[in-house]
RNA sequence: GGAGGGGUAGCGAAGUGGCUAAACGCGGCUGACUGUAACUCAGUUCCUUAGGGUUCGGCAGUUCGAAUCUGCCCCCCUCCA
């Protein structure tokens, strides 16, 4: 299957700029660059699908820079439903460093800042030189900034779009990128590029996006009890992305599975049959929770998460051995509450609960266990004596939150 | 610069002097069911030492009593210039 078709099997497609980018990477070698803003100081799941789309093309022969903004960072996308908060360029430039190295280190691709080239750009000659070649009435087309017009955009983030462009310019004349890759909100964008680069140089220069990655319900993929997941297995330990993946919608798994693993068009068909067949296995949310887990963090963070998983869900945990609980208690955070203190101020002290009030009603209404033994009572104490080894305490709440306490 | 309309809990949206810690919807959380699902149903959703305490953009007033009335300020939207 070539390039193109495998991109548009997988539903990674959404618009092409020009027909002849099948062609192009079909048959060619081009550079292509893909940007993100470093609003945070680590990726999460989001990035993970768009810049494997980099890797893909990169592994078909196509030369891959990822653009992290350190100058866009500083402007702020223009979000459909609120204006963006400010953020420090100290803060930037810590979330820059982070971000360079875990794309280096995931994925090895070639890194650049457009902060390098946008520090020294002169407000008059930034409306000389660029501002000349954006209409009004084009900007004010651009579904990013009609989305905002009844409720309020400011300049700052109305000239984003050109800073952009100027990007796709400058890569386009420096590092021969004669493509950019983006998600479905950055078409605006990209088209915009592609307008100032044939403006500017008479040349043509493409682009495509990909679709948004959606759950069932059409929401925003990524988040997981509310706490978005990283790909660094501090912020998000490979148990809880394996729980996220496996926990994949029927609806939804085998998008995903396309999306984000490398299997190939068989495989992943046959697991689409078992999905149908079979759903109560869950096999295809096992082998995408399988192939991402092991991609992002390897086998033995692999075998790790699907081992407490396993010790956690097939049983209980009182009858997990010393061995399976210190295996477990590794893959999450633990978090040191002081001894002898009652549950209700340890579920609080812990965040478990985000106030006492709350914390009573998750043990009032039958949701909290306490290494494995369900607590109703209100004046429970945790102490050494139910430790279940050293300090440590398991605290379940609801049905499949585990949160480990260290008695200090 | 002018005229008008707004700012209520995570979001949307009622409420226009006491019966309002504030209807309703969404979202969130928990329980039952289940496949660690979906759907559905039920409960819950400001804090609390459980007596209360602090809320309706901000500050200052009027009043026995204010989300509701007054003044000033901040922010947003629409139209005009």
């Amino acid at each position: 299957m070539k390039l193109f078709e495998e991109l548009q099997w997988r539903g990674l497609i959404n618009d092409i700029s020009s027909p002849e980018i099948e062609d192009m990477l079909n048959n060619k070698s081009v550079s292509f660059y893909i940007g993100t803003d470093p609003t945070g100081d680590s990726l999460h799941i989001g990035h993970y699908s768009s810049f494997l789309i980099a890797k893909r093309l990169k592994d078909a022969g196509h030369h891959p820079i990822l653009l992290v903004g350190g100058g866009t960072g500083l402007i702020g996308d223009p979000k459909p439903n609120t204006e963006r908060p400010m953020i420090t360029k100290e803060q930037l430039d810590h979330n820059y460093r982070k971000l360079r190295k875990q794309v280096e280190d995931i994925f090895g691709f070639e890194v650049v800042n457009n902060y390098d080239w946008m520090k020294d750009l002169n407000f008059l000659d930034y409306l000389r030189d660029y501002g000349k070649y954006f209409n009004l009435n084009y900007m004010l087309a651009k579904e990013t900034v009609k989305s905002r017009m009844d409720i309020g955009i400011t300049y700052t983030e109305f000239s984003y779009m050109i800073l952009q462009a100027l990007d796709f310019l400058h890569l386009f004349d420096q590092k021969n990128a004669v493509l950019q890759v983006g998600g479905q909100d950055q078409w605006g964008n990209i088209t915009a590029g592609i307008e100032l680069i044939r403006k500017k140089t008479g040349k043509e220069a493409f682009g495509f996006t990909m679709p948004l990655i959606t759950k069932a319900d059409g929401t925003k993929f990524g988040k997981s009890e509310g706490k978005a997941i990283w790909l660094d297995k501090n912020q998000t330990s490979s148990y809880e992305l394996y729980q996220f993946l496996v926990n994949a919608e029927d609806e939804k798994v085998i998008d995903y599975l396309k999306k984000l693993t490398f299997l190939d068009r068989p495989t992943i068909e046959a697991l689409e049959e078992k999905v149908k067949t079979e759903p109560f296995k869950r096999e295809a949310q096992k082998v995408l929770a399988k192939e991402v887990v092991t991609y992002l963090h390897g086998e033995e963070e692999y075998d790790k998460a699907l081992h407490i998983t396993n010790a956690l869900f097939k049983g209980n945990v009182q009858d997990l051995d010393k061995n399976e609980l210190i295996d477990a208690i590794r893959g999450f955070d633990t978090i040191q509450v002081n001894e002898g203190m009652d549950l209700v101020n340890c579920l609080v002290e812990s965040k478990i609960a985000s106030s006492k009030r709350e914390a009573r009603e998750f043990i009032s209404g039958n949701s909290i266990a306490v290494n494995g033994i369900k607590v109703t009572d209100l004046e429970y104490n945790v102490n050494q004596d139910q430790c279940i080894f050293n300090n440590y305490t398991i605290i379940k709440k609801g049905k499949r939150n585990y949160y480990v306490l260290e008695l200090v």
